[in-house]
DNA sequence: ACCGTCCCTGAATCATTGG
DNA sequence: TCCAATGATTCAGGGACGG
């Protein structure tokens, strides 16, 4: 079966014709068992979309997403992992099946997505969480780690310094001959915990494409992101309006996604192909290939109060306030690039935009002799992050130190 | 059974003891299926307090749950509801019992318990929840409604300032005889969510008795509210160091409460008597109080590599990798700060730390002449932000604006 | 394979310092 | 004397280690 597509069909015939142990990543989102009919319509009226939530009874439910878990069980390499998503109408049954499928000891995690809502007025608390279970197929499953800020809360003490216990087994900052405290090794930050929260969808994205039961991307990259990496593939059993595939492919990850539905798979193509497109524009005009900006990139550009702009190879972002009554485009140099590189970029995407100031963040040493040569009216500057690093170089040039 | 006592025995046998029908919440805490044992001592390390999670069978496991949950149907009112606390090991087979138990349809809400705390190095997420699911005996249960806040970024606009008309009709900000402003009643909120960020019970608090797996009482007093009133009998029959029973006390709510555990039924006596219940500093304060970097500054300090820390006036962050074998601290100079200010903090909080770099971020041009001559081993950069402004600047010159 | 024990961790408190 | 800043400590989950 090919890659990077979506099938329109039944779920557990198309996974027959995935071969075992190749897929590394399943999202698993079923119907919910909510026993009601949805159907939403489009922003602008044009188009109805209709599932059927309803079922026999609660056991026909069960036997077909247990049969669906036995094939996506058998396509999973061995350190592969399934992400099933549910809401709280069924789950505790859904984990039972997953505990018989998948084993009790493959149990990860239950992850909680929880986002704010708009308040109804029912009696009891809002609903404002769906769990998602994490099973892994064996215990060495693939596992990437992400790192967050420490609590507000903790000081830096506490992080910096080494600990020990004494006789009595109280534990104490350590202290070396000279009474001065040890310092420890290199901090990451905190691991990721299970109670995940993200917004439900921003509203102000263009995201929503008018399926019910859409998951924000945000949600997906985070799953794609823990659990896979670049050029593995990722199945989705049950895509919708295919978020998953959005997020793999945004990502560098290869998908598959089926839906028995004709309007979701329609839908999903269309979402897939808009990123396709934009990507061939952006090979027609000379640019590579489609590449999300990272953290970096993004942290960078609020540092210098810029606004990020996506899909433009040229361009990363804009600065909020204008100069001269014109806006100031702003690229980051990439990691593959060199700065004449960037300055031609620049200078194509802002041709005849008679900007009068454009700016080149510098993220690399440069060994270009024609940096000096080429004129433009780019200016450019050392990105923070690129000085620290001379600095360390500079200052261990100095002690003498080998590299 | 008298009211307002903690009983030592078999909580099946106790419950016995009950009228039908006459309890209006029962919080539902039974020890959790994972298969350890728990031990605790107490703070002057006089007392160790443990017991024993450990069980022959889930199976075995399920039946003493289910017994217990058929005995407290029993004895609760058809007002009434049971909150049953559970962690992820057995969650999902425990909602099976009670769908069993309670009806399908009386399953009101999957509360998440959900915090922060310490770390490990486990692979995989970092656990930070605990299940508690809410059924009533019946549809018409009672439930008194809890209003939150807006979200952290409007909780200024929700208390609203209350105003009042001048002699000549101008309207303006109440002040009392004091000239203090008055503020009016908040609004209402959002009711209640199922998530409830709570901060797990801290080694340090005062609250603490030595004994395991204590619940915070704040957790219990949010259950107590929303499903009783004042005068209103509640039940913990595996009550441990009696949390729920402080927390009905201190609400005007009778209690009883068991345990199997004679330790445990002295404590919860003994803590019965002397209500000792700190309020969490971080939820009183909130979190965003702890909270002292701008999004700018966050951001600065991602793009160059750094985890930003909040709780020290000289540090706010520190590069994620180390050098010369030490951590290196950096300081974004701030908006009220000159750069001398901001060397002189940062000097105080690496005193006797033994640094062998320090960073300072320069965010506005200086003035100030000392600049040069406080000698220190402080390495100064100027943030890009700066450097665009300074560019800004430069260009406007050369072109001969007026500023 | 299995047990107990020790080590590492960091959130949020308590304790102390400093102004 | 008091308040803010910051230094120091506890505890449970998991890994590693040793017997």
């Amino acid at each position: 079966m090919d890659k990077n597509k979506i099938y329109q069909g039944n779920c557990i015939e198309l996974l027959e014709k995935i071969q075992s142990e190749t897929v590394d990543l399943i999202y698993f989102d079923p119907p919910f068992f909510t026993q009601k009919k949805h159907s939403l319509r489009t922003r602008n009226n044009a188009r109805k979309y209709e599932f059927d939530d309803s079922w026999n009874s609660l056991e026909d439910y069960l036997n077909l997403i247990e049969s669906c878990l036995v094939a996506c069980k058998r396509v999973l390499k061995s350190t592969g992992s399934v992400f099933l998503h549910c809401d709280k109408a069924a789950s505790h049954h859904i984990r039972v099946l997953l505990d018989r499928v998948f084993g009790m000891n493959n149990f990860r995690s239950e992850i909680i997505w929880s986002y704010r809502r708009w308040s109804n007025s029912k009696k009891g608390l809002l609903n404002a969480h769906q769990n998602i279970y994490f099973y892994s197929k064996s215990t060495k499953f693939k596992f990437n780690q992400i790192y967050k800020d420490y609590s507000p809360s903790t000081n830096i003490d506490q992080i910096l310094q080494e600990r020990e216990r004494t006789k009595n087994g109280k534990s104490v900052y350590k202290k070396n001959e000279n009474g001065e405290v040890v310092l420890g090794k290199a901090k990451k930050g905190v691991p990721l915990s299970d109670v995940w929260e993200i917004p439900y969808l921003n509203p102000k994205a263009k995201e929503r494409v008018g399926y019910p039961t859409q998951k924000p991307v945000l949600l997906l990259k985070q799953i794609v992101k823990i659990a896979s990496d670049e050029g593995d593939l990722v199945l989705d059993p049950f895509c919708g309006s295919g978020t998953t595939c959005v997020a793999a492919k945004s990502m560098g990850r290869n998908y598959i996604g089926f839906d028995k539905s004709e309007d979701a798979v329609e839908l999903a193509k269309k979402r897939l192909d808009e990123m396709i497109i934009t990507e061939s524009n952006l090979l027609k005009k000379g640019k590579a290939s489609y590449v999300e900006k990272t953290d970096f990139e993004i942290s960078l550009l609020k540092s210098i109060d810029a606004i990020p702009v996506q899909r433009n190879n040229g361009i990363d972002g804009f600065l909020k306030s204008h100069f001269d009554g014109k806006p100031v485009p702003v690229k980051i140099q990439s990691t593959t690039e060199t700065i004449d590189d960037a300055k031609e970029k620049l200078d194509k995407a802002s041709k005849n935009k008679n900007y009068k100031l454009k700016i080149i963040i510098q993220t690399r040493e440069t060994n270009s002799s024609r940096l000096f040569g080429y004129d433009t009216d780019i200016e450019i500057i050392k990105a923070n992050k690129l000085e620290i690093e001379e600095l360390k170089k500079k200052i261990a040039i100095q002690k003498g130190w080998k590299p």
